[in-house]
DNA sequence: ACAACTTATATGACACGTCATTGAATGACA
DNA sequence: TGTCATTCAATGACGTGTCATATAAGTTGT
């Protein structure tokens, strides 16, 4: 019990914890504030922005966040609705949905992107 | 705009998110599972745990977590209701709270800390 | 072409975290 | 000592995530 080990995992544990907090947090407080999206809306605008377009991505999407499929489809969903990223049926497939961002999510996701690598360097600390 | 060192800074962000979640979630699960608690329930357990006694802590604990004050107060009414913890008034500042472990609450760290131990050696893959 | 199964997304109930605020106790200081 | 500001903790309204399930479309084997 208590070993040594032990605590030197916990200690990284909560290191990730809290610079995973303290960065989530300031980005998401930024980017409401400047562009009244949070971190999870401009991470899918992330994702969907650095996809090279062609097939049908919700469900790709999913192989590269943590994010629930349930998370996900209500977080496009919220996208969708601020008009930022549009859904359309797949032609083959008419289950999947394609994502692509409409100007003004393009237009956002540019601008927001700054404000969000920037704080990233600020956190990460990778100066 | 895009430079390497953005996408380095990226994908850093994206490998401590996905380490936080998965880390976090199988955790959340096997101590929910084992020992119905969540992991914001077993993490309050174990900074009581390893606090040396004395002080009106409720305070100070919210200095060693990530969580709201806000957060802090549910999660500790939640152990109390649980009978795993207990709030004493301190003495000296009627407005502070003591905690301090139950028996019970005592018995289910020792059980629970090695389960958590054991997730993170998995996850954060220091063997 | 018809079941039975599988896959893609959406949705409803619920739990938990956050923000803003409250209530209570303390401190500061004229 | 009486006022005003500050600090500690709790609470209510609210947003968002999760799980389980629903809906719809595709697949397979006969």
């Amino acid at each position: 019990m208590a070993t040594p080990q032990d605590r030197q995992l916990v200690d990284q544990w909560r290191g990730i914890q809290s610079t995973y907090f303290r960065t989530a947090a300031a980005i998401d407080r930024a980017l409401e504030s400047k562009f009244s999206i949070g971190l999870t809306e401009f991470e899918i605008l992330d994702l969907v922005a650095e996809s090279t377009d062609a097939a049908c991505r919700m469900k790709q999407l999913g192989e590269r966040t943590p994010m629930t499929q349930s998370a996900m489809s209500k977080v496009v969903d919220r996208l969708d609705k601020a008009g930022l990223i549009s859904r359309q049926s797949c032609e083959d497939d008419r289950r999947s949905l394609f994502l692509e961002l409409t100007d003004a999510g393009r237009a956002l996701h540019r601008e927001a992107a700054i404000e969000h690598r920037a704080l990233l360097r600020e956190n990460l600390g990778n100066d």
